[in-house]
DNA sequence: GTGTGTATCCGAAACATTTCGGATCGTCTT
DNA sequence: AAGACGATCCGAAATGTTTCGGATACACAC
């Protein structure tokens, strides 16, 4: 079965304590005496067992992520992308990384406590924030190190490390690149009110318009579940109830490209008849038809920059600052149509 | 700091043994005192060391999934959608996930040997299988429980529980599919030769070349990396050296996509001038332009079903089967342009 | 009064490791 | 020759659980 220290020790001669330490590399035991342990245990084919290490050092080198339970939608390439960076940059560091799925009817802070509270990682990468978000209270609380990817809305402090885009700046400016196209009449299709990033979308919103002089309408404003059925949902609703709409920003991807069904749905082209946006430029961005206009966010490199920052937080190192926020690109594409004047 | 079964038993006067079997809701406690304890137990929000009782009982409740390296692709949905379906499933059977990612230059089982044999899983989830896998060979001489998305090379026995799509069927459908629309030279990008399905595709192939009475050209098929990058250069080459050729065949979507961009750098169009045929259908092949025609594999269910299996295996429960072989979903899009005859 | 049975509880070992605080022994200094 | 010192090794405790094999006490039957 298992091959233990105990094994090694009895065959090399040695006590548990010196195989452990010629192991582990300690200038107290001599290097003949080194040589020879390690030849065994390699004869052996020793492997250390890490459920008993990290339970007597209370280190795990394991960094957890929880994917919510709402993302159970197949085209949604967010987690997807940000697991793919977090494991990566966790693999260079000789991390693991511990993923657990929220199951749809469970309380969100289940998975939580077990895996936090069960001492199964060093370190947590949070991701999709709200407003007073429990994880993040019940992380503190616990003083364990974590990350988020976003930070808390604009009227709490983030005073944890994070990494975020500048949502409200990226909206600003894909709200003025439609105005410049010729557009007055904008619709806006928010997330829930209860995500962190929500206040700072519709300020980006607000923000555009004020810059052009144009009055802020908030019946131009609804609301969608940031999946591709919600935008379609929000979209078809706009343009029932204000048809003089002519561009619609959404704010993510998978919301647009929703939008762009609905668009089609009732007669009309996305891109030519009403211009589209999104946020996020997710695989499905580029490809979608009409390609879609976006705000890029670097989801990947989001995630191994989270990485590299928690291992530090881990290790106790300080860090140069607590959060960053990215500048947000504009990605035109087919969906902005043609400019109109 | 951590609340342990101790701290508990103290407080409430019994032993850590009652404690433990109180909480673990055995019959051999009074009522009366399991309750008392209980409240204890939620009062000081107990929450168990999860590492503690995994060296104890040496059971995880985790099933390990290791990204090979070569899957730093952003685009290659393939294991994001495979993580998907193993999360989610193995959620719902109360088990966790570690992800570990295989760094670039690393020796292959440098991992295997250190979630495997360091105790950390209960079971293995494998993809990408090669000939002679090395992974099998270890798994299975450790008995340790594992399934796999794919099966071994032809020419060796399966004979371990496994969910494969019948890439053989499925090729040889595609190409008689283009045949049927009039194509008779129809090239073919292979996966590289170490990977265990492509003898089963190269017989897809052929299958289909036979049924329509066509001779087999070698120098029809050629090998590419399976990448996107790979699919083009593949392409690329077979246009100039083989210029009779109307119809590609690609192994994969990513590298059937890569073809379509080869084609279009030699002036040509996609689905027009060269028909175009992928497999796999990951999300980008709806979204490519234009849409590719391919074969499906329902990824996110093959994850999901495997670890079904998988957690089977752990609870050595007998299966039915070993092995189960998915018949393929031929999806007919653009890229396979108009009927010629 | 003795034996049997049942309900309830607990001590101690075990899981495999790391690490603290010595112990031993030979060499060197004075 | 005595003490100091460095090199090398080791015993035992500790990490937080689970579980085996009893132990205790009480009720009941004979």
């Amino acid at each position: 079965m298992q091959v233990t220290l105990k094994e090694i020790a009895e065959k090399a001669g040695f006590s548990v304590t010196t195989v452990s330490r010629a192991l582990g590399g300690f200038s107290d035991v001599n290097e003949k005496t080194r040589q020879y342990i390690m030849q065994i245990a390699d004869d052996l084919g020793y492997q250390p067992n890490l459920i008993a290490r990290q339970l007597r050092s209370q280190r795990t080198y394991t960094i957890g992520l929880i994917i919510p339970a709402t993302t159970h939608n197949f085209e949604d390439d967010f987690f997807s992308v940000l697991i793919r960076g977090v494991t990566h940059t966790a693999a260079r560091h000789q991390y693991d990384v511990l993923v657990s799925a929220q199951l749809p009817q469970a309380n969100e802070m289940d998975a939580y406590h077990r895996i936090v509270g069960g001492n199964r990682v060093d370190g947590m990468v949070l991701a999709r924030t709200y407003h007073d978000d429990p994880r993040i209270a019940y992380l503190r609380s616990l003083n364990h190190p974590f990350v988020v990817a976003g930070r808390s809305a604009p009227d709490q402090v983030s005073d944890f490390p994070y990494i975020d885009a500048d949502s409200r700046v990226g909206i600003a400016e894909l709200v003025t690149h439609f105005i410049t196209y010729g557009h007055t009449h904008i619709g806006l299709i928010l997330p829930p009110e209860n995500i962190a990033f929500t206040p700072y979308r519709l300020e980006g919103y607000r923000d555009g318009l004020v810059g052009a002089g144009i009055p802020y309408r908030p019946e131009y404003v609804v609301h969608g579940d940031m999946k591709q059925r919600g935008g379609e949902n929000a979209a078809a609703y706009l343009l029932e109830s204000q048809p003089q709409i002519t561009a619609i920003v959404a704010c993510n991807d998978l919301m647009a490209i929703g939008a762009m069904r609905a668009i089609q749905g009732h007669g009309l082209r996305p891109g030519l008849d009403i211009a589209v946006g999104g946020f996020d430029d997710i695989p499905a961005a580029k490809h979608a038809a009409p390609a879609l206009t976006t705000i890029r966010q670097p989801i990947y490199t989001i995630g191994e920059q989270l990485t590299e920052i928690l291992i530090k937080v881990i290790a106790n190192e300080p860090l140069e600052k607590t959060g960053i926020l990215l500048k947000p690109e504009l990605v035109i594409r087919e969906s902005s149509g043609q400019p109109r004047r």
